[in-house]
DNA sequence: TCTCTATGGTTTCTGTTGGAAACCAGGTGC
DNA sequence: GCACCTGGTTTCCAACAGAAACCATAGAGA
């Protein structure tokens, strides 16, 4: 056995950080930063849509899982760096995939959805 | 071009799809159904912790993106089966690299976090 | 008959969370 | 002094998640 972990049982500790990273935010941050680097305010610009509040909280969590790394620069004003680690940088694969098969897959979900809503209507 | 979609565009309908399966519930209720098909309450006994009423909420949205079918045969009790569909088959390798990542890199987040905790207490 | 089981849900209530906006600290330029 | 840049934190309210109760149907057992 590799591992005694199991993502199925409700006190495996795997399933605290599936929490973490099955939330749309951190997939987005995740995928951003598998491109590159970014600065904080760079992720808020394009990253549409997250509050500050959120992208603070996530980016803290994520760095506190080891996920992502944060430089501060003493410039003026001060410059803020994220970036993945190693280990994030492993998830990036499967994060990418999910992100991006939602683009490829649009269409599909949109008939299926158009589908559904006539069938219940 | 093959899509006009951008998932980093607040306004773009990828979004919607991401925040659906960017879920922990829906993740592995996917990743389950990508093993084998199952009925209601089985899901709700291999899926620890799940509610009722989350795991019939998700069920029902994974249904109307056309992911998974839901069979009903009129037995006594009723049974209900769901199942992956061919656009959801898809989706499960993304998904189950996303679930069996944390299981496979959880010792080396226990010691991220372990480390974080000391530098920031 | 009355109760207990099982099925697959829905409803109700309450605590936690998410997002919008305001606020903050430090420092530079006008 | 005042505005403005950075990267945040705080405040407030509405939305959501989960726990538990409830529902309809029907078969088994006492």
């Amino acid at each position: 056995m590799k591992h005694a972990y199991d993502i199925y049982s409700d006190r495996c500790p795997t399933r605290a950080v599936l929490d973490r990273i099955a939330d749309k935010w951190a997939l987005l941050i995740l995928d951003r930063l598998g491109e590159d680097r970014a600065r904080f305010n760079a992720l808020k610009r394009e990253i549409e849509g997250i509050s500050q509040k959120v992208l603070s909280q996530t980016l803290k969590a994520l760095e506190r899982d080891g996920l992502i790394s944060r430089k501060a620069f003493p410039t003026v004003p001060v410059t803020v760096e994220y970036a993945l680690t190693p280990l994030g940088h492993k998830l990036t694969e499967a994060v990418s995939a999910l992100a991006h098969w939602a683009e490829a897959n649009m269409d599909a979900i949109h008939k299926a959805q158009a589908a559904y809503d006539q069938r219940v209507r």
